[in-house]
DNA sequence: ATAGGGTTAG
């Protein structure tokens, strides 16, 4: 039948009756046979390899590349201007960016007979994304001729790499600029953390656009002055979808959830826009933290009804979403839906079913994904030891740690430790040095009232008021953490919390009503396990601590000012302590915690009557 | 075709 049907169409010469050819089989559904379609005889152009070209880089797979490439030169496209600049991008794309891929596409250049300007900037850029800058540059002076997206390419290299200085120089060099150029210029300078550089670019402009607004708005939000990143939103001439996002994610970002979900409301009251996944995420993730189940309800029949497609990154929210709210079986639903996964689908939902108590259901998942060999990374193995831990599966949690350094080759961080309270019950009895000092009491209780104010920390809390500053004041702590980990410096940092929650107590004890102290601080179980076992005490991972020091009556006095004056020499003076007592310790070393122990009960123990009598 | 703003877990 395909024989036949092929030899029939090689005997038409004349377009009309391979038209009607055509259409007879599609009727008969075998215009797709793969060996009738090219006998139809449509001759590829230079935009059927252009087109292919741009789905063998969203593959991101090297061998179809060849063999278009092989194509390409066979059908006389190896000189076509257009198709080489889209050969050179594909292979730089699926080298995975890295050396092989800028050899790749240096090599399509150089061999290429007639380069234009796209040519030059294309190759530019991949030298810039590569992380070349001075081989960039160099090829960019050697540019027979430059036009704006050169000089914006160039700008774009540093200004992505942080190098505002260089990009500056750039900029001041442009013979003229469009409004690409001064938005780099703004995103740039946003993302080195300078805001204030970013906005003189942005009153310096005087083409402002709809991307220079919505990148200042995300400037203010991610310094956290979300007064003036809102007052700009307001003032934007026109917004669009990304500049609703912005908004949105800015508030995710200072963990004010409720405002991003009245942004979101706002949005779709306003009926202009449709949400995209980048929204959907944002909104989902919102939703998670507040734990709402009327809210992820909502958002939830909302997505299916829109008939949005589960992504990724939009399954990854979801499944969080439902497993904070306590719905791990539609977590695990839309688990199962995902058509591709990544180690965070694999994280969050081993997290999840931990976070609802079902450990042996997260050990599952955790099995389930390293038959399916994924490639693992140290997170999802935080995530699986925790799950142990909160189970009281302590031999499993052994194993898993052994298998993690053994067979992932992954090298522990003090994380896996603090997931594995049970590792350092040996060394240091901390349960018991638990119960001897009363800490038990104190965790739990999220209620704390001073004089007559009844301050209340939730997990997650998003409605106090002093809420930036808790989360700022973490947030700092925790990359500080993560930035000195395996130096004294964690001690170091380590000390000062337990410090600050020492006084904390205290100034709450003898100063109820009086107005105490401005800083709240709230922390989380898997935290405070961290710092504290390396502060010499274990915190049950099951219970979550949270640390408060609240300030009544919300007016500054005298007091405040003197109180925190107080604290913070006290602090300095706990950290040169605690670093002078240990200047040589070596992390993890055994030896090195009991003689901080030493240090620390004393400390500790003047504290003692206070945390327990609290 | 080459350059610019927004996207999830621990």
């Amino acid at each position: 039948m395909e024989q036949e049907l092929l030899r029939i169409l090689r005997t038409l010469d004349s377009p009309a009756h391979l038209t009607q050819a055509h259409a007879r089989l599609l009727a008969a559904g075998l215009a797709a046979t793969p060996r009738l379609l090219p006998a139809l005889g449509v001759p590829p152009n230079g935009f059927t390899f252009t087109f292919l070209l741009r789905a063998c880089a969203l593959l991101g797979l090297p061998r179809p590349c060849g063999c278009v490439h092989g194509q390409i030169v066979r059908c006389g496209f190896g000189s076509d201007v257009f198709v080489q600049n889209a050969l050179m991008d594909v292979y730089y794309r699926c080298g995975g960016g890295g050396a092989g891929g800028v050899g790749a596409a240096r090599q399509v250049f150089d061999e290429m007979v007639d380069k234009d300007v796209v040519s030059w900037n294309s190759i530019v850029g991949v030298y810039m994304s590569s992380g070349d800058a001075t081989g960039a540059m160099g090829l960019f002076e050697a540019m027979p001729e430059r036009n704006v997206v050169s000089w914006n390419t160039v700008v774009a290299g540093f200004a992505r790499t942080g190098d505002m200085v260089t990009a500056r120089t750039v900029f001041d060099r442009m013979p003229s600029r469009n409004a690409v150029s001064w938005n780099l210029m703004i995103s740039g300078y946003a993302t080195s953390g300078d805001v204030e550089a970013a906005r003189s670019v942005f009153d310096r402009m005087d083409q402002k656009d709809v991307v220079s607004w919505t990148a200042m708005v995300s400037a203010y939000a991610k310094i956290g002055d979300l007064d003036t990143a809102k007052e700009l939103f307001d003032h934007m001439p026109v917004k669009n979808l990304v500049s609703w996002n912005a908004m949105i994610t800015g508030y995710n970002h200072n963990s004010r959830y409720d405002e991003a979900l009245r942004t979101f409301q706002l949005m779709m009251l306003e009926g202009r826009f449709r949400p995209d996944e980048a929204t959907l995420v944002s909104v989902v993730s919102a939703c998670a933290q507040l734990g709402s189940v009327e809210y992820c309800n909502w958002i939830s029949s909302f997505i299916g009804k829109s008939n949005t497609h589960l992504t990724v990154a939009l399954g990854n929210a979801l499944i969080d979403m439902f497993a904070k709210c306590g719905d791990v079986g539609r977590a695990q639903s839309i688990f199962y839906k995902m058509e591709t996964r990544c180690i965070i689908t694999w994280t969050t939902m081993i997290s999840g079913f931990a976070f609802n108590g079902l450990c042996r259901e997260a050990l599952l998942v955790y099995n389930n994904m390293c038959r399916e060999g994924v490639e693992l990374d140290g997170t999802v193995f935080i995530a699986a030891l925790a799950a142990c831990t909160h189970g009281g599966l302590l031999q499993e949690g052994w194993s898993i740690f052994n298998e993690m350094v053994e067979q992932y080759n992954i090298q522990p961080r003090m994380e896996h430790y603090g997931a594995l309270e049970g590792r350092w019950d040996g060394v240091i009895g901390a349960r018991t040095s638990m119960r001897n000092w009363g800490i038990e009491k104190v965790p739990g209780s999220s209620l704390i009232q001073v004089g007559s104010e009844v301050h209340e920390f939730l997990a997650k809390d998003t409605r106090h008021e002093r809420r930036k500053e808790i989360y700022e004041t973490v947030d700092g702590l925790m990359a500080l953490m993560r930035h000195t980990e395996q130096t004294p410096w964690g001690l170091f940092v380590a000390s000062i919390v337990v410090i600050q929650c020492l006084i904390g107590q205290q100034l709450c004890k003898s100063n109820m009503g009086k107005g105490i102290f401005p800083v709240v601080l709230q922390l989380y179980h898997a935290e405070v396990a961290v710092l504290m076992s390396r502060c010499c005490f274990i915190v049950t991972t099951q219970t979550r601590m949270n640390f408060t020091f609240v300030r009544a009556g919300g007016k500054d006095s005298h007091w405040t000012k003197w109180w925190s004056q107080l604290t913070v020499a006290i602090i300095i003076l706990g950290a040169l302590f605690y670093l002078l007592c240990s200047p040589k310790l070596e992390q993890g070393s055994e030896a090195g915690l009991l003689l901080l122990l030493g240090g620390a009960e004393d400390s500790l123990a003047s504290a003692q009557s206070s945390w327990s009598s609290f």
